[in-house]
DNA sequence: CTGAAAGCGCTAACAT
DNA sequence: ATGTTAGCGCTTTCAG
């Protein structure tokens, strides 16, 4: 039961080394193998069910089959739902995913990333934290095929799968404004990254062009519920004025929704509820809530389209493309004006 | 900005690659290195930022520092909440973590497991489809830290960790018993898992204990929400009588939610609802849903301690060992009885 | 105490 | 058309 290696089955069938590797790497018609011998080795790989080390091929070529998938959080959602479906297609064409959650930490991507590159991972997906443009950026000087999604980064040219975030807040701030609320307000995480900038971007727009005040709760980002219910706690008990409230994830929404029902809020007479990321439980909560669905299969789909574009053709002359998609805002009774 | 190799410093420092690979490997002492010699190794390794290639140690030594972790769905929020765990604890102990989703199927996971085996990873940690007992003997034969966990499989002897499944739904169940419900179905997936099995037969004992008729449904295993709501539909709109609904997974307790708000009805009025896995969804549903809570940093704590362990004493005479883990049944008003 | 050298399993340039 | 051989970068035995 010993691990075969392709020195044994030169030596069992009388052929070299060089041989048996064209035949395992289908090159045997271009090096005019004997249809004979090719089909002997076959026959006998067959059998004995050799399969080539892979760790060997990566040293020896350099190429590892592996694509480094980093994530905020892997268990989010959002993440978790995408991560599932690249996998999906990852190993389809041969692929394996490593994933990551970044935590949105400098320093943890940092290390992460330079593990990778020791470990010669083949491309990578990522959603990047603020402030590791220069590790990205070496990357792609290196040739590494990078695709970037959810978020950009300035000054760094490469792929990128987006939606339009700027429309998508400002297009659901506009809809709470059509029903007729007036003073709403926008808790999300502190953040300069670039999606959620947009998304501020996008309500402060819409605010604008009423002449709306706006009203702005930032909380630093965490994976803690405790540390972000607090914060939207006070802020509600603060503001009670409020008639309408936007969050600008999935996580904050959702943390939320706990302090609305904890505090004893009722939805929508009291307080319209809008949130970005939809998630089943916007969509079972009662009132059902009013949210922002970004197109995961899509998302996931052109980031490895890409990705894997790249790693084939090998041609680094094709310019690198964004690609912005469009959510969808699927309005249910958490936003709706009760009339009276 | 050549990548450097352990022949360049042993060249550049004239000394041999042996004694810098020594002193790589913290043997210096050991091997009665002289202590000038460490030192300037060691400097000029910090100078030029030298750090080994992986592919190569492993390739020489057979270890990678990679765990591998298959769970049956990584976008199902009770298996990311793991993932994530184990990932954390992992990387603080120079592990890394390679998950894949299962599926439940078993010529994929067969796959997965031959692949990971071909990359030397040095340790599994697997929530075990059914079907899959050979794979998983020979990778203990072949001296591999295999842990399960969620389930367990026939006649495999290695290290578990588990809930307790069958006292966590007799639990529940007897629990709307005691609220006075009658006529209780159990909703599941159909499935020969042990974990399945167990919250069956618990489900079973409450109901004989009081002499009430058990009305089970079960569903083809299923990714796709389509497939599960419209069977839990037909079998909610065929037993108009019941009074009481358990659902065996998360999954299913979400998509029966997503069922009964549809049709219209009212929780616990007309129906109470108690499911398996507790998770935001039911949390926050209105009214709130009666869930069994796993306890997930516990299961994933002990996963990851044993695997570790197993993994750094190289001891193969320490038996393994099973831990059970006890759930919290989380009482929320989905199941209370409305005095009439 | 240090160094030479043999591999781990594979690929590919270079013979033949 | 097929074989020889030199590495990829590292660990480790065995000699000095």
């Amino acid at each position: 039961m010993k691990k075969i290696s392709i020195a044994d089955i030169a030596r069992e069938l009388h052929v070299s080394k060089t041989t048996v590797s064209f035949i395992l790497n289908g090159r045997a018609e271009e090096k005019r193998i004997g249809r004979e011998v090719v089909e002997r080795v076959q026959k006998f790989i067959e059998e004995v069910g050799y399969r080539p080390n892979p760790l060997a091929q990566s040293l020896r070529t350099g190429k590892s089959n592996i694509i480094a998938l980093m994530v905020e959080d892997i268990s989010n959602p959002f993440f978790a739902s995408i991560a599932r479906l690249i996998e999906d297609r990852a190993y389809k064409n041969g692929y394996k995913i490593i994933y990551c959650s970044t935590d949105n930490d400098t320093v943890k991507t940092r290390d992460l990333i330079s593990m990778f590159r020791e470990r010669h991972v083949d491309g990578y997906i990522i959603a990047p934290p603020e402030g590791i443009e220069e590790e990205i950026s070496s990357l792609i000087k290196a040739k590494m095929p990078v695709v970037l999604f959810d978020r950009h980064l300035q000054n760094i040219s490469t792929d990128l799968v987006e939606i339009d975030n700027l429309f998508s807040t400002y297009n659901a701030t506009r809809h709470l404004i059509q029903q007729g609320f007036k003073k709403i307000a926008y808790i999300t995480f502190s953040s300069n990254q670039s999606q959620m900038l947009a998304r501020l971007e996008g309500y402060h727009k819409a605010l604008e062009e009423s002449a709306y005040k706006p009203f702005l709760k930032e909380i630093p980002f965490n994976q803690n519920d405790d540390l972000i219910t607090a914060p939207i706690a006070a802020f509600l008990k603060k503001n009670k004025n409020l008639d309408a409230v936007f969050f600008g994830t999935n996580h904050v929404g959702t943390c939320g929704l706990m302090v609305l029902t904890d505090i004893g809020i009722k939805v929508p007479s009291d307080l319209a509820v809008v949130s970005f990321d939809d998630y089943n439980v916007f969509k079972l909560h009662s009132p059902p809530v009013t949210a922002i669905a970004q197109p995961i299969e899509a998302i996931a789909d052109n980031v490895i389209t890409v990705l894997l574009n790249r790693l084939n053709t090998s041609s680094q002359h094709i310019s690198s493309q964004s690609i912005i998609l469009k959510t969808d805002l699927n309005i249910r009774a958490s936003s709706k004006m009760i009339k009276s």
